[in-house]
DNA sequence: TAAATATTTTTAACATTGTTCATTGTTTAT
DNA sequence: ATAAACAATGAACAATGTTAAAAATATTTA
């Protein structure tokens, strides 16, 4: 049983939340700041700081968004399948199409929020721990049927994270490779290569 | 033959250019500012602009010196060795090094300096065609000796520089591994489990 | 209902940082 | 010695995050 105060207080929260997701995935990070996100939600940028500690913490509140939203994206792209290696590789995929449709989301992730001191440490665990999360639960069926040990899960899983986060990385900045359709192809070869591991069993 | 003119010239660049460069290592990205830099170089904020086009001109030239600072320690640490995967190993681990050594100039280099819109192409392919060079000789020469097939080694370079892209991305964050033996341990075997894919003959 | 009180929103102001420009000081060439 | 060129600087502006007092609005109470 919420109060109208918590509800009204809740509702003028997702004003803020919203336009400031809007602009991050339209006009991306550099866009956002307290002027421009107050605006598009109808309020003096000091009203925002009635509602949140600071920009930071609304920002804080999107990547937690963003994270579910990414996470959603991915298993519904993923429903049909059964857990193991194949099902690993869509996942991933979801992942890399989803940061590569809203660069804005993979810039404040990788980039940004990460960058910050404040919120450093909790803001990094959480994206670090959402990129592991994607793949477990393949990961932990591939070791069940024995198709790869424990220890070599580890390694792939590390591997997926970094490799993924270093190729979002380069292909966000337009460098390499240059086109989408080039970058694809990119990224379905460092996948096939990553799994292609002496660990695993083919 | 240079003028007076010139060599002043150069002499006063040179000021700034330490200047951002002692403070990016020292006290990171953050610490660079216009007015800090012109201190520590013992000018006016105003008299950089006489030497600079901008704020970005100067750290875009630090870039550039920390690279070739880069590429010459990881030469240092493998001036014994012969080309082949074992050189190659030691060389992805003098860069690793070099970018635990100063967090600033990792942060410089994949967080910042990518992130820029302004003089983003430029400096992202330097930055990208830098950790190519850092491992392009080596693998030349596990091609040559046919220990991998030329395929194989462009999978592999892109592998390792996604990987240890992310790997200190994550690492930078002060989060995974926590300390730095575990993070040094952490690296050995993903550049093992990198370096142990199908297509190498061992 | 009207005054008093509490809450919400906004305007004004300040701090920081990048940048430009006119002024001032200094050097150089005639 | 003086005019022209050059170099260095402080003042000022713009953008952005933030705070605090003032104004507007809503709620409570007599």
């Amino acid at each position: 049983m919420v109060s109208n105060k918590e509800l009204q207080e809740k509702r003028m929260r997702g004003y803020f939340i919203d336009a400031a997701k809007e602009t991050l995935k339209g006009e991306g990070l550099k866009a956002v700041n307290v002027r421009t996100v107050a605006e598009r939600a109808g309020y003096s940028f000091a009203t925002m700081y009635n509602y949140f500690k600071d920009l930071n913490e609304l920002i804080f509140i999107c990547v937690k968004d963003f994270i579910s939203e990414c996470e959603a994206f991915a298993d519904e792209q993923t429903d049909q399948q059964t857990p193991g290696s194949m099902r690993l590789r869509a996942r991933i995929r979801a992942m890399i199409q989803y940061f590569t449709q809203y660069p804005g989301i993979f810039e404040l992730f990788y980039l940004e929020r990460m960058n910050n001191i404040g919120a450093r440490q909790p803001t990094a665990e959480m994206i670090y721990l959402f990129a592991d999360r994607i793949i477990q639960n393949d990961l932990d069926q591939m070791i069940s049927s024995g198709e790869i040990s424990a220890p070599d899960a580890e390694m792939l899983k590390i591997s997926l994270r970094n490799g993924v986060a270093g190729l979002l990385l380069f292909y966000n900045n337009r460098l390499q490779p240059g086109d989408y359709r080039k970058f694809t192809e990119t990224a379905e070869k460092q996948l096939t290569y990553l799994l292609g591991l002496p660990g695993i069993r083919h």
